[in-house]
DNA sequence: ATTCTTGCAAACGGTTTGCACATAC
DNA sequence: GTATGTGCAAACCGTTTGCAAGAAT
């Protein structure tokens, strides 16, 4: 993934109607740079090694916003905190409950399309399959030891 | 539902490897007499009504239990609290993002069989999808407003 | 000039933990 | 008698909030 210049983040931050500040930049700049899904924690960690005086308290109402605004996409893992990526197209989670590590599914799960019964009346908005299991290197290890 | 004697939960706690504590025997009734999606406090809340001296952290560490038995399942809402429902079989959720009602999708979704692309190497142990919308309930308020 | 954002720290709320006492087996 | 569970309260930890000072527009 090619670097994008902050020209462009500064574009998508006001596109988003966002008041751009040095702190945003720097948190959309980690988050877009990043493959995983970090938590505000590791979002700050990473933010800080550049730009100290960023607070955690700042972080966490930023990534709030992003959210809000359809920016980052917030993942729930129940059994720990939220993490925060910047796919935002629809696309599914698979949780090591070994590493704790979170895989996209990129590829279609039964072609993508949520085949709900009948009769509910509900409304979908989203949905979102979360699968638990063990990842390739938990698998790995187990079978190594 | 038939609500069901003790001694059927006693038989049913007994067989997860249990002790058997009133406590306990009170929790899982209430839980299991429920349809709906209890979080600890509303559990809590109803066993008091009974046995007012059953504390809050009693009913986690009951929970919690059960939980790592499989005797109970434990839903994340990730905007809300954990809750917790008897059935334990594969099914999935129906989130409304208005009035927070949780509904089983009780029909399988696609056969209810989990078409994962090849190639993850990820060795599948549960899934469940979540569906964020509105209810039938919310979607007709939203019509007469 | 005004509105929005930041930093700081305190508060919040669900959950977990430690420990002395009580109960199940 | 021993292991396990309970009650209580404090601790925990991710997150939110209030507010005064600062920056963006």
């Amino acid at each position: 993934m090619k670097e994008k210049s902050d020209m462009d983040y500064i574009a998508v931050l006001k596109a988003h109607g966002f008041q751009v500040t040095y702190q945003r930049l720097a948190i959309y700049r980690v988050l877009h740079n990043s493959t995983g899904h970090l938590s505000a924690e590791e979002i700050h960690q990473k933010v800080i090694t550049r730009f100290p005086m960023i607070s955690l308290g700042t972080v966490y109402k930023s990534l709030e916003k992003f959210y809000e605004a359809g920016l980052v996409q917030k993942v729930s893992t129940m059994t720990d905190v939220s993490r925060y990526e910047t796919r935002v197209d629809s696309h599914h989670h698979l949780f090591c409950i070994k590493c704790q590590a979170i895989h996209d599914i990129t590829d279609p799960i039964g072609k993508n399309k949520l085949l709900l019964p009948d009769g509910h009346g509900f409304e979908v908005l989203e949905h979102e399959v979360i699968v638990r299991g063990c990842c390739p290197k938990c698998v790995e290890k187990e079978a190594n030891s």
